[in-house]
DNA sequence: TAGGCCATCTGGTCCT
DNA sequence: AGGACCAGATGGCCTA
């Protein structure tokens, strides 16, 4: 069963608008290159059809001879190929489209500081690892491990960018004198949740990151955050690459159901996997009461982590809040 | 100025 | 025949 294709309905007005700019292009390319491999082509054509005759003019070659193209069947074949480069653009902007609704949905979206396409793939697969560790331990999650992992793969400079999401930096991590990293100063986001004591995070439970030039991967490794499974043992073994480290984990997310991101546990209430998403919502409405119908999030006013994440009533640690900081 | 990122063109391949 | 998809090549733009 061949996959369904992308299928390129385009208004006609916008292929005729292709057709113009694909004319256009074609006779003024950008890239010479391209213009000369078309007059290489039509030359080599050229070239081929007298190769087909020796000297009396008898053909060399048996087998099908290329048919002279006449003026009209080249300017077929044109127009044939401006269609074909309206029908690649266009299939490229939906590409970058789909591209662009994932990087609205990622950790760190700024219209103005855009993630590159790579960074944002990388980003995506961080995110739903860190959320679906999240989900799967059920507790409250690690605020720095949560960062670390979307960190992961990353380049320094996203890693920075993921980092100043949290107003988290360097400074933060020291190694102290058993090689363990640990903490010089409280974290701005400990200053700004200063009511939270589990946001104390004098005892790193983050991970190496793989990466040692990023900002945090700046930090000896720590003590492996209880990612659990095959997670934690990849990311134990931190590839030498630091900027942009193929970081290929697991196929897989740990939780996965139907397709759906739901419970690994024996649940009864992972029934509503089947049928809810599970994960961060991007409520626009930022008012932590306000997350309508569809939020999972609430705020929690005992623990270390500032944020209760709740599936259909359950609750689960999450970070409603993080994710705004995120977004702003 | 080098390197990264991107858009575009292009030809090949596969499928309908 | 024609469309979708893919990868290579190329030049433009931007930034460190």
């Amino acid at each position: 069963m061949p996959e369904p294709r992308f299928t390129a309905n385009f208004p006609p007005e916008c292929v005729a608008e292709n057709k113009k700019l694909a004319s256009k292009k074609l006779d003024a390319s950008p890239n010479p290159k391209a213009k000369e491999t078309r007059e290489e082509n039509s030359e080599k054509e050229e070239e081929d059809r007298e190769d087909d005759q020796d000297e009396n003019g008898l053909p060399k070659r048996k087998g099908a001879r290329k048919k002279k193209l006449t003026s009209g069947r080249q300017e077929r074949v044109k127009v044939r190929r401006q269609e074909a480069n309206a029908r690649e653009r266009s299939r490229m902007h939906g590409l970058n489209d789909a591209l662009e609704s994932l990087r609205k949905v990622v950790p760190c979206y700024s219209k103005t500081q855009k993630l590159s396409k790579i960074e944002t793939l990388r980003l995506a697969k961080n995110y739903i690892w860190a959320l679906s560790e999240t989900l799967s331990a059920g507790k409250r999650p690690d605020l720095l491990a949560f960062v670390q992992t979307l960190c992961k793969g990353l380049s320094q400079p996203t890693t920075n960018l993921v980092a100043g999401c949290l107003q988290l930096n360097a400074r933060n991590f020291l190694t102290d004198h058993n090689g363990e990293a640990s903490f010089s100063a409280r974290p701005p986001y400990d200053a700004v949740y200063a009511s939270y004591p589990g946001s104390e995070t004098g005892t790193p439970t983050g991970h190496g990151c793989g990466g040692g030039t990023s900002t945090l991967d700046s930090a000896k490794p720590f003590r492996p955050y209880s990612y659990g499974g095959s997670y934690e043992s990849f990311y134990e073994n931190p590839s030498p690459e630091c900027a942009s480290p193929p970081f290929e984990g697991p196929l897989s997310p740990p939780i996965n159901f139907n397709g759906i991101f739901s419970l690994k546990h024996e649940d009864p209430a992972a029934e509503y996997g089947k049928t809810c998403h599970y994960g961060m919502r991007y409520c626009p409405v930022p008012g932590r009461g306000s997350l309508g119908q569809t939020s999972m999030f609430a705020v929690s006013t005992d623990g270390h982590f500032p944020y209760d994440l709740h599936v259909r009533g359950q609750p689960y640690a999450a970070q409603d809040e993080l994710n705004a900081a995120f977004h702003n």
